[in-house]
RNA sequence: CGCGGGGUGGAGCAGUCCGGUAGCUCGUCGGGCUCAUAACCCGGAGGUCGCUGGUUCAAAUCCAGCCCCCGCAA
């Protein structure tokens, strides 16, 4: 079996280590400037690829006749795609004999898009998981292969499910190929009506609401670690919450404002229902601390309105 | 050369513009108050002020170079 893997970001690593023996060719992002100074940083997978010795491509746009081309002389017999970035064209879905599949970070329907993870995490998930597809023209419209749940636990963040996500996903995909080259995968067209989207995270979805309850910011926090980080705003200053969960005070007050200052536990802050309870935090330019040792150097006292 | 912030006792900050006394909150140690305490009061210990060189009678502070950390943006 030639297979071709195409897929970008740490997520799609357990992955291609699975299938490495079959990899004929890896498809990744171009090289992007990236970070400060907008040095050159070539995606994760293409270093993996490279030091396995298997060519790599890394097509601007994958949807030309020069890729197409190219991707057409390593004779793939199969496509998996994972996060890699890019729309693939019908051209392409339509070139490997035994079709393209992907794998997707969420329990399909549910979740489709780019960003299934803290999608599911910011909206208070108990449960995910991860989908093998056949790969059509929709976004993650395709027919199911195979599926597997996860347990979202209370003090999962983005970065500790997607790790256990992308392991589960790549036992996943292993079992999927060895379905396909049976001749064995299952086939199951998605339910449409239950579908959900999970778009990519903008700006706005960083910042904090403190009208929204306690237990949605929490999620927005765990959501959001450790990227981008959902961020408030101190006297004109961003600042960043690493960690927080529902607080057990009784005391209320406007939303945003802070209730207590705790030398054992953090910041409480008031929310739209609820309070939460702030461990960790990173102020623009400083490195992430706890929530005492931010009070200590910020002065943090109650009746500050953050936001 | 994308824009910007920062490295000061164990933690987090102020002091740097206008060189000359090491400051604040917390922690820690000792003592006191209290039925008791994470609360309060008093006292103490603890710092090569990132590194190197320069200017100066004198540098955390001014100048030059270097190392490290981080925010924005992508």
């Amino acid at each position: 079996m030639r297979i071709i893997f195409m897929g970008t970001p740490k997520f799609a690593l357990p992955t291609l280590q699975t299938l490495l023996s079959s990899v004929v060719g890896v498809i990744t992002q171009p090289d992007r400037p990236q970070g400060r100074g907008y040095r050159l940083q070539p995606p994760v997978v293409k270093e993996v690829a490279f030091a396995a010795g298997i060519p790599v491509l890394q097509p601007q746009q994958v949807d030309t006749a020069e890729s197409l081309s190219q991707i057409l002389q390593l004779a793939p017999d199969l496509i998996v795609v994972v996060a890699y970035g890019q729309i693939l064209p019908l051209k392409l879905l339509a070139l490997p004999p035994k079709g393209c599949i992907n794998l997707h970070a969420s329990l399909l329907p549910r979740w489709r898009g780019a960003a299934p993870i803290e999608r599911s995490i910011m909206h208070g998930d108990e449960i995910t998981g991860v989908t093998t597809m056949y790969m059509s023209a929709g976004l993650d419209t395709g027919d199911i292969i195979m599926q597997e749940e996860e347990i979202i636990t209370a003090d999962d963040t983005a970065a500790s499910l997607a790790e256990r996500l992308a392991e589960k996903g790549a036992d996943l995909v292993k079992r999927t190929v060895r379905a396909i080259i049976a001749g064995t995968a299952p086939r199951q067209p998605q339910d449409h009506s239950l579908a959900t989207w999970a778009p990519p995270l903008t700006k706005e979805d960083a910042i904090v609401n403190w009208q929204q309850s306690a237990n949605m910011v929490a999620n927005q926090v765990r959501g959001l670690n450790p990227r981008p980080g959902a961020t408030t705003f101190v006297a004109g200053d961003r600042l960043k919450i690493w960690q927080a969960k529902a607080s057990n005070s009784t005391r209320a007050g406007q939303p945003g404002r802070i209730l207590e200052v705790r030398a054992e536990d953090g910041i409480v802050v008031a929310c739209g229902q609820g309070a939460l309870l702030i461990e960790k935090v990173q102020p623009a330019g400083k490195r992430s601390m706890t929530a005492q040792s931010y009070a200590c150097g910020y002065r943090v006292q109650p009746g500050d309105i953050w936001g």
